[in-house]
DNA sequence: GATGAATGAGAATTCATTCAT
DNA sequence: GATGAATGAATTCTCATTCAT
């Protein structure tokens, strides 16, 4: 039983124009406050458009903060794989794919604080689209040690999915204090570092068990040696 | 009109009981529902309080958040320095280190979610005192390092904080799904494979490549030395 | 993340007092706007309390709905007995019941159309306990049938749950112009009527069957009778 | 850039079928939701148009309702006297009223619900055209009462417009537990219980007592006549 | 020291209705 | 004649926090 009222006239827009400035006001809204401190009204007026509008495009609040996240995370593998495509090397595909990821969180703290903090700890089906795009945008780590692996470059032993991990998770961990907005981030600098870091332990080499043998050989020999020059007057 | 007027026996506790019988539901209720989620009444419910009482003893209700996390990161710090005291060589060390973050993941997924989700994106005063507890932690990791470049089984150079940020981020993010939930979690297979990933890129020696071929050159000199030292007797 | 504010001192009242304001300006406002156009906050107005005080006595507006109806039925029902207990006669009773009924009628009728409205189409939990009442309510009349069959003033098959529904269901259909706000309501003639109406139908007399067998003899009777008379100059 | 606009066609359907198609929608929806849960924009999907459409046709949510409504008891009206007039003497054709009645809640008690809650209650202008239907719908029992009067079959003291709430009071009471989906409904059995009930109570003749008393009566004088007219030759 | 009733602002969400296209 | 995007007010309900008792 709701009365009727005047309403002001309405600039009719098309629907992916509003869907897209709604997104971008919610975009900023939960960048700035996170997730349960943004309000469906400010996003609604930073949008131009009234709260009811929203509910149009969107299902919930929550479903406004999934697509949101989709669509950013939709634009992050958007051309990586020709990036990638043009780089030659393990090594060099793997600086570029931290860089890449850094280069993300240097330029988009708050964004990826909403990830860490919203996305991923969530169980739902919602979240589970957007988990599944992260898993799209790590597999690009996978494949680029499963084809170092066929290359002879990278110990076919290593445990792909624990290198993946540690890649991201190694940068996300170093990079908290950034995404809470305390201190800088030097992208190059740790890009390098973290690179020099993780290719040792899954390059090529001799296995353990051979180096070792030879070190022991070494060993025994050296001493032998030793003996040998200095004993002289021995015997 | 001699109707006994019913009067709830109050038990009377010391302030300690109190304190910690509000920190307990706390826990619990934050475990079980996230912390938004969580409602004061139903933490003074299950504490077996009144609403006004917990304001008694925490100011806020996220105040009794921070002292919570604090008083299990205070409990996950105890005999820590004990429990490593009794083990020898960086090795087995590292791998306590991780087995034992990773048993925490293992018993309290909530907390750690909760951790994760409220405690470390938080950049206010409370938190700090927790990102203090939390650095106090993660220091162990970082006193083995700095022993094992002074013993010289780790390589001088190495960027201790970043291989800090590498034992605990990859944990972390190894661990996201089963902190979702999902799939269980094999503490003692991940604890091997982590240090046996971690350990050669930060151990003593020269990288990988290098190390190869010298040792590939070792091993061709050991060999002559062994011919010439044996068979002296050859003409 | 509410930020505190100054509150205007409040009246402590006790429980009991507080539940019976809200219930009585609810009752007011269901009664005058109906169910789905009585606004919580009007409530809360009337009462002299804020909003949320109702949700500290009311699971929500059903239930506070269903609340109020459940009071007014308990009083209803009080009494009922001990007023049936002093009138004698099925017929004085059964007026008596009736009567009763149409001053409530008379007397509530916002009420009685809540009650027609809302809570008789309810097939949830909440409107089965006030079901029950209004069963609770009826057995009076189901009681009475049955004495009278027990003293042999009515006819032992008489099938008792319909006359009880023909009782109630005259009573409201009759009423409806009334309850609408139509025209008045002579609660001491339509009494009389339906009393009439009813008794015959339900008092003990002889088996219809008996009486069509007496009916067709008489018929039959009647028609010798008649030849008897007219044909006397028949051979 | 020649990509064809997709645009959904539209089927041009006249003014006639267009409102059915709504009003088709609407009480199904109506039905199922009640009128207060029903969704404007769920009709509108149902009947393939969109909202603004419906606004063509009717004026308001509620308009609809009442216009879904008429439509439904124009059809319960339409060959009602053709029925009727088929059916031979009082009994039979109450009779066939009740029946009809019943079979009608059977076959609709969604409709009927609806109509009990939210036509009968409303005191409004549109309201008043319907509840005009219901009483030329009741009228047929008016009918039936005034010409059994005019026939001697029914006591002419008998309050007509009471009888008529009596059947269709009985009726809606007795069935509320089937109309809010609760048990079934034996429309045979109860029809016929109904007619016994209430004939009684209005059929011409004597009130019960005395009827029984003169029955009696006439049973004695018809065996006395009897053997007074066979037994003539007995001394 | 505890109580717990009351606060009151705020939140998300719904939906009948309108009107420029 | 139909569209359907936009309206925008209204509504229920939640909950951290306070403070008179």
């Amino acid at each position: 039983m709701t009365i009727a009222t005047q309403r002001r006239v309405v600039t009719r827009q098309s629907r992916e124009q509003r869907e897209t400035a709604i997104m971008q006001a919610a975009q900023r809204v939960f960048a700035e406050k996170g997730y349960e401190d943004a309000a469906m009204s400010e996003i609604a007026a930073l949008a131009g458009v009234v709260e009811g509008t929203i509910y149009k495009y969107f299902e919930s609040k929550r479903d406004l903060l999934f697509r949101v996240m989709a669509a950013w995370y939709e634009g992050l593998l958007r051309d990586y794989d020709i990036g990638i495509a043009g780089i030659q090397g393990t090594r060099n595909r793997l600086r570029y794919i931290v860089w890449r990821h850094l280069r993300t969180i240097h330029d988009e703290p708050a964004l990826c604080r909403l990830f860490y903090s919203q996305i991923r700890t969530a169980g739902d089906y919602h979240a589970s689209y957007i988990q599944d795009l992260n898993r799209r945008y790590t597999r690009f780590t996978v494949r680029l040690l499963k084809e170092g692996m066929a290359a002879g470059e990278i110990r076919p032993d290593v445990n792909v999915a624990l290198v993946r991990d540690l890649i991201y998770g190694t940068i996300e961990h170093h990079c908290w204090n950034y995404l809470r907005g305390q201190g800088d981030l030097d992208v190059d600098r740790l890009a390098d570092e973290l690179v020099d870091l993780v290719l040792p332990g899954v390059a090529q080499g001799k296995p353990a068990a051979e180096l070792e043998t030879n070190v022991a050989r070494l060993g025994r020999l050296v001493e032998r040696l030793e003996r040998a020059s200095t004993g002289e007057g021995e015997a």
